[in-house]
DNA sequence: AACCAATTATTGGTTAACCAAAAGTAATTA
DNA sequence: TAATTACTTTTGGTTAACCAATAATTGGTT
């Protein structure tokens, strides 16, 4: 029984952008379009899809931000030079895209996290700091009063991210933490006296990168993610075993 | 001199969308629109901002990929019952996001490489190995040939990211590797004879994945990526004494 | 007054039409 | 013949219009 509900739902994920980038794929395996080709004007694409130009112009869109495609104002729209093999990989992963992996979602932070905080505590500055004791203590009010502080929790994460001066994990961490939270909430991860640990362990990561220990800041990381690690780990391996079967 | 031309450029890179976003921020930010709140609907928004519906719902369509906000058809879309902070924080980040700054892209590369051969080794598959067999093969193919194979080698780490089992760290990859491959290929990274050590390097990979020794297997990766990390963290470092004046 | 059915208005989803810039083409000129 | 100019076509950019589904309202009934 359970198949066919998974059958359903797998076929009506598919939507009309969905849709658009597999035919855009297929026209490249089928050598229709090799890399560096212009694409065919959208409403011609939109005309042979079947489908309104909106569509085409999202899938384009899409692909343009993964840099698959490259689009010049009244001239046109031209497949990226990859080869053939490598745009047809990057396209099927990115189709299969999603973020509703809360195990993924969980373990992907906690390896992006442990790295963070190594170059955040490199390269940290003095206003870094400055913002990180405030997201702290703004943390730590929330908790002395008895309330949630998850975002509060995240707001210092967000930080440490910001601290690495490297945009690019820094926006990996922002596109993580939204689902995250939820994730965190829904789930209930965190346990009722979890927050005056997860104090301490805050100001331990703190402590590591104002002295700029990076061990001790992996560390500390390491041992304040631990927890809520396992618990996606076991999930994991919960998911392994299904699919198996 | 240089001053102008930069700012020229900053203000330029302000698109229909990214101002869009940035008004929406505002509304956040001002109260007028809080957290869980329904959006104004697009035709509202698209008159009150003086701009063409397509922007709004291109603006809606980015944060709602980044779990900001929420649309539901024929109701209307809704703000994340995150708090303002938070998403005053994220929404910023995202504006600022860009993937040209090149040695940020292969500082993350590498940390995200050594976390997904770590994980790529303790799950692999045998299915896995079959793969990642043949993409080697098709990079030693090429480098016996004398010719490039930058993309036959991305390829092979591909296959590694697809070995975790993970599809977030997955995902991340695929972000990254066609701006990798761009910036390799233009900055010429890859000297003369790299090809030839990269092979060995590869098989070392590989045989780490295949007998399941991740130590072995994260070093062999490291080694890999050594060289390319070393001229990135140079090129951060300039950076990073350039911003300081 | 409370509930229910029918109607109306509003929503995001989707398509079509219009715009200015670029590229291509044919006619014109040196 | 070669270069150039004027014009037509095609391009992505942008806006407006239409659609079906939903939500709100209204009027009637119990």
């Amino acid at each position: 029984m359970k198949n066919i509900i998974k059958n359903i739902q797998a076929l009506q994920v598919e939507s009309p952008t969905d849709k658009i980038i597999l035919q855009l794929k297929q026209l490249i395996t089928s050598g229709q379009l090799k890399p560096g080709d212009r694409l065919p004007a959208e409403r011609q694409l939109s005309e042979r899809f079947g489908v309104g130009r909106s569509y085409v112009r999202e899938a384009i869109l899409k692909l343009e931000f993964y840099g698959l495609l490259k689009t010049s104002p009244q001239s046109g729209t031209y497949v990226s030079g990859l080869s053939i093999k490598v745009l047809d990989n990057l396209i099927s992963d990115i189709i299969k895209f999603n973020k509703d992996d809360f195990s993924a979602l969980i373990e992907a932070r906690y390896y992006i996290e442990l790295d963070a905080v190594r170059l955040a505590t490199e390269r940290r500055t003095a206003e870094d700091l400055h913002a990180l004791k405030i997201a702290l203590a703004d943390y730590e009010l929330k908790i002395s009063q008895g309330l949630d502080a998850v975002e509060e929790d995240m707001l210092f994460h967000i930080k440490i991210a910001e601290a690495t001066k490297n945009s690019v994990i820094e926006s990996m961490m922002i596109a993580l933490i939204p689902d995250l939270i939820r994730n965190i909430i829904e789930n209930q991860i965190c346990g009722k006296d979890r927050g005056k640990l997860a104090m301490k362990e805050h100001r331990d990561i703190l402590r590591a990168i104002e002295e700029q220990d990076i061990d001790a800041a992996e560390n500390a990381m390491a041992s304040h993610l631990d927890e809520v690690l396992q618990v996606a780990r076991t999930a994991f391996a919960a998911n392994q075993i299904v699919n198996k079967q």
